[in-house]
DNA sequence: TTGTAAGCGTTATCAA
DNA sequence: TTGATAACGCTTACAA
């Protein structure tokens, strides 16, 4: 790279015969100089290429301007998962609005906590991470704020969620009313042993959800005629457990996936292989990625707000930076989106 | 907020009643200091919650671990296409490798070169940015390194691009080859001011590449036969196109858009008005996002390595920061991806 | 309007 | 093995 030296402060002061502080003025506080000589530090710190520094300004300023986003897993493979991208759009309007950046933080080298000790911050917004007593302590610590989305409710820190018990009732509840009584459930898998603790809260009140209807029929998760396989939260997991359904002797009529993206990889599986949605097998979904509607047959599934998911954490984060008072908690309602790939069963 | 000061590491040398050196090598240089002292001190830092402030880690070290990810829209406009978030996936998975985060930078209040001054990162990758002097002079004086991907390229610059011509060449070709001579060209347009010189590179080479394969069947743009309609890069944006193509008097049999979600927002615009792709009018697109094989009919497109450009770019940029010898230009080779979405035509 | 000097919280050098 | 002390590069009272 370009070794010679970078341009200082101190050096540019020097070299314009003034102190450093009028160099600051004449980038930051015009006002408290003259114009003149704002205008000859301009010209000079643009002839010796001086910018400073944002990182020794962060310092002495205490303020960084970029939102952490802290996910359970690996950019890769969170990103895998489109429904991640509509939160991120969501706290990337408020970055727009406060002109801030986006620091996507994953766990480093294994690790979330090396990555929360490690980012240069205002505050952090978390995804789907159970914010175990380690986390919340640390950033604590660090003394930012901290928002969650998709985690554990708690006293003192604010969270942004999804009725998710309600969405999956909703679309248990559909699917029933449709008529089938052989179900296989997707649920979520970690994808590794970092995130162990990951989509806990969302999968166990999903699964709560689908139990209430089941049991409003007098259905249960028996393994048998209603079963559940785990996934990973990704088109790849939605075919391998598409692998694992298919050469059951016993096909399920329907099968309810606690994520589109896992949905989509059944569909796909599906496809390829000549088996027809919803004629051979229905379908159902739950977050409503713009996937989802982009199918055919179109998936139904549960409409839960991602994009306002982090648009509010990212105004919550916000508010917590400025000391105002804000919410602390918000939960969002589900929508059934009713398309076409769950038909009615006729036994 | 919590309003109690943040421990810092004067403060517990003076409670451990050792020096900071002590205390900054009990967390950076174990073998640097006996093991019995390391222990009491990290036995008091946890105590007291003493963490190690990063931004005042990183002037002392000027390590940042972040890498930039520079692009020339709003984040929620940015990544509505699918095909940045690829891009993305592979610079994260070298940020994963090397244990970094990842810093994306819009434009600040409107401004790019806002958001390059102030972005603590140790490095930058610019993605469909066309590096005009002023961003390329700015990074340099902050003397940091840079990589280009999608944008133009040049002597000092390391980057990292797809064939466009090649690709829009390959596609163009075949679209002409099964019969179709009323073409519409979807072509870029830059969604804002901000971004005016951005996707130029692109643009010109994916149009010149038309052109070309026009050329050689005998036929060009002049607005009649073959005509270009500029849109947002975006579902929106073929929408919107689309809502322009269909009242034509004549209509073309073909639409070639430069981008798949283009693509995709002209197939949503036709399932939902009835229109039959491909046997009312064909459609090709750009790019190979995952979204193009799941429509049906699938798209047949052009495959650019999105993450495997995110993937190099991270590579480079990696060397570059270590000083050591990398490629400075890289191109990746197209591949036309026929499936479902044209059809014969036959005049 | 401009300058002096004290932070901001670390790491790194060099001596003890 | 440990400790002073000087960077790191900037902002900001306070003084002139």
């Amino acid at each position: 790279m370009n070794s010679r030296r970078r341009i200082t402060i101190n050096l540019l002061a020097e070299k314009a015969g003034v102190s450093k502080t009028a160099v600051s003025f004449a980038f930051n506080n015009p006002s408290r100089i003259s114009k003149t000589t704002r205008e000859r530090i301009l010209r000079i710190a643009d002839e010796y290429g001086y910018v400073p520094d944002p990182v020794a300004r962060t310092l002495a300023t205490r303020k960084v301007g970029s939102i952490g986003f802290l996910i359970p897993q690996s950019i890769p493979v969170a990103f895998k998962n489109p429904f991640l991208s509509q939160v991120l759009q969501g706290i990337g309007s408020v970055c727009q609005k406060e002109g801030f950046s986006l620091t996507v933080v994953p766990p480093l080298k294994g690790c979330i906590l090396k990555g929360i000790r490690s980012a240069a911050v205002d505050g952090f917004v978390t995804f789907g991470l159970e914010t175990h007593l380690k986390i919340v302590e640390l950033i604590r610590q660090r003394n930012i704020p901290l928002v969650v989305v998709d985690g554990k409710r708690s006293r003192n820190i604010p969270s942004v969620n999804t009725d998710d018990l309600g969405g999956a009732e909703k679309i248990m509840e559909y699917v029933l009313s449709r008529g089938h009584r052989r179900i296989v459930i997707l649920s979520l898998k970690s994808a590794s042993k970092v995130d162990q603790e990951n989509f806990s809260r969302v999968r166990d009140l999903r699964l709560k959800g689908y139990e209430n209807a089941l049991e409003s029929f007098g259905l249960k998760i028996d393994g048998r005629n209603v079963k559940v396989i785990n996934c990973e939260c990704s088109m790849a997991g939605g075919r391998k457990a598409a692998e694992k359904i298919f050469p059951l002797k016993k096909l399920p009529t329907a099968v309810v996936a606690m994520s589109d993206i896992i949905a989509i990889g059944v569909f796909a599986y599906c496809r390829e292989h000549g088996i027809e949605i919803p004629k051979d097998i229905s379908l159902a979904g739950f977050d409503n990625i713009p996937e989802a509607s982009l199918i055919s047959p179109a998936l139904t599934t549960v409409s839960q707000s991602a994009f306002e998911k982090g648009l509010k954490a990212g105004e919550i984060l916000i508010d917590l930076l400025h000391g105002r008072k804000t919410d602390n908690f918000v939960e969002f309602n589900t929508d059934i989106i009713i398309r076409d790939s769950v038909a009615v069963n006729r036994p």
